[in-house]
RNA sequence: GGGAGUAUAGCUCAGUUGGUUAGAGCACUUGCCUUACAAGCAAGGGGUCGUAGGUUCGAGUCCUACUGUUCCCACCA
C-alpha cells in the first residue's frame, strides 16, 4: 500500500541510497544481453556546475534509461576532466595564487586538493539528481589510468608520426603564457581604427598608402604586398618602400591573396600581424621579426617603444606617426578579433616549439568518418563539418603550464635527440625519471625533460579509450569500440567531438561512437547565455533540486526539441510538481482496486478498456520514435498528454464499474489499468524515476518481481493501436464532456445526478456498448442512445436534490 | 560574406508523411470539496500560424523571395 502523501525529502535520498547500494545501475560484463556503451564528456572542474550542465546531462541520462528498459546492458561510465588550463585557473583564483611562483609540486598539491574537493561535491551533485550512471566506472582524467592512456595515446601517435614537433607560428595567450589550439579560440567584436600609413618609395617623393589596425608591427615589416592583378600598383612590384618611423626599407612583392578592395589594396607584412602573415612567412621564407615578447610586451626590436605594452605603444607610434606627417587619416573600425576563450585575451601569433598533432592532411578523411556517425539532430552535423573544412592549423597539444599530463618525452643534451618513454613507464614524469636507455643516436646519458603540458584537450579526447580499456584489455576494447552513444551541447563539437575522431581513428582504424545526440543550451531569463563572467545564472542546480526535488528537476530538463537552447522557467517546475503529485495520486486510486490482482488470461473486454490500451499502444509507438531520435522532450509530451487523458477521462469512465459492478466487469478494467499503469510508471520512471519507485515497490513489485522499476522492461499491450477504436472511444469521451459542460454551465456539481441523456451519434453502435460506463461517468439514470449524422448530447433532466 | 536553427495564444512550446472548425501547459475568467488528487476537476475567453508571392481540389506544414532573431564559420591590410 502506498502512504497518503508523497514526501520526496526523505523519499529521494532513501531511494538514491537505494540503487547505489543494490547496484542497480551496474554493467554487467558477463551478460549476452545486447549493449549500449555511453561516453559522456567528463565535466571539466573548472568552477560550480550550473544549471545548463546538468541539464544537459540529465538529457542524455533520460536515454540510457530507455535503454535500459528497452533490455540493454547498459555501460554508463561517469568521469572527470581535472586536469588542465581550466583547472589551474580554477585553482589560482581561488587560492589567490599563481602557479609560476610557486614550486611545480606545491602548485600540483594544491591542485589536487582543489580538485578532490569539486568532485566530491559534482558527485553528489549528480547522485541528488538521480543520474544513474555507473559509478564502478568512474574515470578522472588526472589519474594514474589515465594519465597511462593520454601518454600511451601520445606513443602511438608518435610511433606512427602523426604527432610532431616543431618550430612554427603557434596562437599564444600573452596572459596565460602559453600556446593554445585554433579550438580554443573565441571571437569577439571590438572596436578600433584603421590607421592609413605613408610608406615612400625608395628614391622618390612618392608614397604608398597602407591601412593597418596595428602599427606597432611596424617594426616587424618584412615586406609589403599588392595583388598582381593589380594595374594601378604593378609598377610598384620589385621596388621597394620605407618603413616609416623606423626607416629601413622592403619590398614589394605581390601575391593574390592581396584583395584590391580591402583597405587600401596593399599590406604590410609583419611576423605576425595574423594568419596570412604566417602564410606569407612560410611562402616567401620571410626573416622572422620578433616585434612582441610572451608577455605582450614590445621588445628590443621596437626601439624607444620597448617594454610597452602593445595597445600603449600603439598609441605612441600613432602619435609619432602624426607629428612627422605620415599618418595620413583614422578612420573607426569594428571587426571581429580572437580572443582566447579561457581569459577573453586577444590573441597573438608566436613562433615557438611545440607538439603538434597532425590534422590538416586528412581533412578527407575527417569528414568521412563524420558522415559515419549518426547525428542528432542531424542538422548539427553542419557544424562539425564546417570546422574541418575550415581547419588552418595543425592541433598544437603542447601548454606552457603545470598541472596536467606530462608528455613523456626528454632531449638528448648532447646531440638534441627526442627519446620518447617506453611503454612500460608509463605514466611517467620525466622531471623525476629518467629514460630506460641511452640516446639511441649519440649514446649520451644527459637528458633534458619535457616540461610541457598537454592540452586539456589531449586528455579528454581519449574518453572512448580510457573507457574501453585500450591498451589494458584488447579483448574488451574490441568488444565496445566504437561506443554506442556519445552526447555533449553544441559548444564542444569542434573540440571534444572533432579531437575525439581525430585520435580515435588513428589508434583504432574507427570512428569513437555510432550516434551523437548534441543538447543545447539553458539560457536565463532574458535570452542570453549563461555565464560565470555574467553571473546571470539565477538558479543553482543544488537549490532548484532541494526546493523542488529531483523529480521535479529532471522533469524541467525535458524543455524544448534535441539541440535547441531552451529558457529557464519557473513555471515548468511548477507543471512537474503537478505531473509527480498526480502520477502519485492515480497510482494510489488505482492500486485500490488491483491490490491482490494476478495479471493472467486475457478476459473478455470491454469496449473501454480495450480503447485505453489501444490508445495506450499508439502513444507507445510515438514515444519509442521520439526516443530513437533521442527527442526526449517530445517523447515526454505524448507520455504526458496521454497520461492525463487516462486519469481525467478513462479512470472517470470505470471508477465506478470498479467499485459496484460484477466480478467480469471488474476484471476487464482491472486487466486494462494493470498492464497500461504498469507500463505508463517504466516510462515515466526515465524522468521521474523517485516517485515511479516509491510506487513500484509498493505495488507492482509483488506481481513483477524485479528488485527496481529499473530493471524492469518494456512490454507491448495486447490491443494494438487501431485508429477507428481509439476514435469511437473518443466519441464516449465527449459524451462525457458535453454533459459535464452542461453540468458547469448550469453551475451545479459534477456528481448531480441525471433523469434521462439523449445521445445521437454516428457511433451508436459502439457507445450503445459502453453505455453502462457513460451512465456512471454522467451520473445519469438511463442513456438513450440512437444514430445520427453528428453527435448530439442531451439532459432532458435533473434530480433535484433534497439537501 | 558563407552556413544552420528559429518565427504558431500574454508567456513557454507541440503540430509526425500537406486533409474537416490550429493544440497543450502556465497565466486569465467562471463554476464545482466529485467514495484518488483543491498541488484537484470542469467549462470558457484569447491566434488573419513573421511578410509577400507560388504549387495544389486543399498549405501552419511544400517551393521562392524578403524581414526579424539566435548560433556556427570566415573576415584582424
Amino acid at each position: 500500500m502506498l502512504e497518503k502523501k508523497y514526501d520526496f525529502k526523505t523519499r529521494e535520498k532513501y531511494w538514491q541510497d537505494f540503487w547505489q547500494e543494490k547496484g542497480t545501475y551496474k554493467f554487467d560484463p558477463q551478460s549476452n544481453k545486447p549493449i549500449f556503451s555511453v561516453d559522456t564528456p567528463p565535466p571539466t572542474v573548472s568552477g560550480k556546475i550550473h544549471i545548463g550542465h546538468i541539464f544537459s546531462y540529465c538529457q542524455a541520462e533520460f536515454v540510457t534509461r530507455f535503454k535500459r528498459l528497452q533490455g540493454y546492458n547498459v555501460f554508463y561510465p561517469m568521469g572527470f576532466d581535472d586536469n588542465g588550463l581550466p583547472t589551474e585557473l580554477l585553482v589560482e583564483k581561488e587560492r589567490g595564487v599563481k602557479a609560476y611562483n610557486l614550486s611545480r609540486e606545491d602548485f600540483r598539491k594544491m591542485c589536487m586538493e582543489t580538485v578532490e574537493k569539486y568532485e566530491e561535491d559534482y558527485k553528489k551533485l549528480f547522485i541528488s539528481v538521480g543520474n544513474s550512471a555507473d559509478w564502478s566506472l568512474f574515470y578522472h582524467t588526472v589519474s594514474p589510468e589515465c594519465q597511462r592512456t593520454s601518454q600511451m595515446s601520445f606513443l602511438d601517435l608518435y610511433k606512427k608520426d602523426k604527432v610532431y614537433y616543431a618550430e612554427a607560428p603557434a596562437l599564444w595567450c600573452t596572459k596565460c603564457q602559453t600556446a593554445i589550439a585554433q579550438s580554443e579560440l573565441e571571437s569577439e567584436e571590438k572596436e578600433t581604427t584603421f590607421n592609413y600609413i605613408k610608406f615612400y618609395i625608395e628614391n622618390s617623393d612618392e608614397y604608398v598608402e597602407i591601412a593597418t589596425t596595428r602599427p606597432e608591427f611596424l617594426c616587424a615589416c618584412d615586406c609589403v604586398f599588392v595583388n598582381p592583378k593589380d594595374e594601378k600598383r604593378a609598377n610598384l612590384v620589385g621596388k621597394r618602400v620605407r618603413v616609416p618611423l623606423y626607416n629601413y626599407y622592403v619590398p614589394v612583392l605581390a601575391d593574390d591573396k592581396v584583395e584590391l578592395d580591402k583597405g587600401t589594396g596593399v599590406v604590410m607584412c609583419c611576423t605576425f600581424g595574423d594568419q596570412t602573415d604566417t602564410q606569407w612567412f612560410k611562402k616567401y621564407k620571410l626573416e622572422l621579426k620578433v616585434a612582441i615578447d610572451d608577455y605582450g610586451r614590445m621588445t628590443k626590436l621596437a626601439g624607444k617603444y620597448e617594454g610597452m605594452k602593445t595597445k600603449e605603444a600603439r598609441a605612441e607610434i600613432i602619435e609619432d606617426l602624426k607629428n612627422q606627417g605620415l599618418l595620413i587619416k583614422q578612420e573607426p573600425l569594428t571587426h571581429q578579433v580572437f580572443v582566447h576563450e579561457r581569459c577573453k585575451n586577444e590573441m597573438e601569433i608566436k613562433l615557438k616549439k611545440q607538439w603538434f598533432i597532425k590534422t590538416l592532411e586528412n581533412k578527407q578523411k575527417w569528414l568521412e568518418l563524420g558522415d559515419q556517425i549518426k547525428w542528432n539532430p542531424s542538422f548539427m552535423k553542419s557544424r562539425y563539418t564546417d570546422w574541418v573544412e575550415n581547419l588552418m592549423m595543425d592541433w598544437c597539444i603542447s601548454r606552457q603550464k603545470y598541472f596536467g599530463v606530462p608528455f613523456p618525452v626528454w632531449y638528448c643534451k648532447d646531440c638534441g635527440e627526442i627519446i620518447v618513454a617506453d611503454e612500460s613507464q608509463l605514466p611517467v614524469n620525466p622531471l623525476v625519471t629518467n629514460p630506460l636507455h641511452s640516446c639511441p643516436k649519440c649514446g649520451g646519458n644527459n637528458f633534458e625533460p619535457e616540461k610541457d603540458i598537454m592540452d586539456t584537450w589531449a586528455t579528454s579526447s581519449v574518453t572512448p579509450l580510457v573507457n574501453t580499456k585500450w591498451k589494458t584489455d584488447d579483448e574488451f576494447c574490441k568488444k565496445m569500440l566504437p561506443m554506442t552513444f556519445r552526447t555533449n551541447a553544441h559548444d564542444i563539437i569542434r573540440t571534444w567531438d572533432f579531437y575525439t575522431i581525430v585520435k580515435n581513428y588513428y589508434h583504432t582504424d574507427t570512428i569513437p561512437w555510432q550516434n551523437v545526440m548534441i543538447t543545447g543550451f539553458v539560457m536565463a531569463g532574458n535570452g542570453e547565455k549563461i555565464s560565470k563572467s555574467k553571473n546571470n545564472a539565477k538558479a543553482d542546480p543544488a537549490n532548484v533540486i532541494a526546493n523542488n526535488s529531483a523529480d521535479v528537476f529532471r522533469y524541467w530538463a525535458t524543455t524544448g526539441s534535441l539541440g535547441r537552447d531552451s529558457i529557464f522557467n519557473e513555471d515548468k517546475l511548477k507543471t512537474g510538481a503537478k505531473l509527480v503529485n498526480k502520477v502519485y495520486n492515480a497510482s494510489k486510486f488505482v492500486w485500490q482496486f488491483l491490490e491482490g490482482y494476478k495479471p493472467g488470461e486475457v478476459p473478455t473486454l470491454k469496449p473501454i478498456d480495450r480503447w485505453i490500451i489501444s490508445k495506450f499502444s499508439q502513444m507507445q509507438a510515438r514515444f519509442f520514435d521520439y526516443f530513437e531520435k533521442y527527442e526526449i522532450g517530445l517523447a515526454m509530451n505524448e507520455l504526458e498528454s496521454f497520461f492525463w487523458n487516462f486519469c481525467d477521462n478513462y479512470i472517470e469512465l470505470v471508477k465506478v464499474r470498479l467499485y459496484n459492478a460484477d466480478e467480469d466487469a471488474k476484471n476487464s478494467a482491472k486487466y486494462a489499468m494493470y498492464g497500461v499503469m504498469l507500463e505508463l510508471l517504466k516510462m515515466f520512471s526515465i524522468y521521474i524515476p523517485h516517485v515511479t519507485e516509491e510506487i513500484y515497490q509498493n505495488t507492482f513489485k509483488d506481481t513483477v518481481h524485479t528488485e527496481s522499476i529499473n530493471n524492469t522492461q518494456f512490454a507491448t499491450l495486447t490491443i494494438s493501436p487501431d485508429k477507428d477504436l481509439i476514435r469511437k472511444g473518443e466519441e464516449a469521451c465527449n459524451v462525457v464532456s458535453q454533459v459535464r459542460g452542461y453540468k458547469t454551465d448550469n453551475k451545479v456539481s459534477l456528481k448531480t445526478e441525471l433523469t434521462t441523456l439523449k445521445v445521437t451519434s454516428p457511433y451508436d453502435e459502439f457507445l450503445n456498448l459502453c453505455a453502462d460506463d457513460i451512465k456512471d461517468a454522467t451520473n445519469a439514470r438511463e442513456v438513450v442512445i440512437s444514430h445520427g449524422e453528428n453527435l448530439s448530447v442531451e439532459v432532458l433532466g435533473v434530480v433535484e436534490s433534497n439537501q
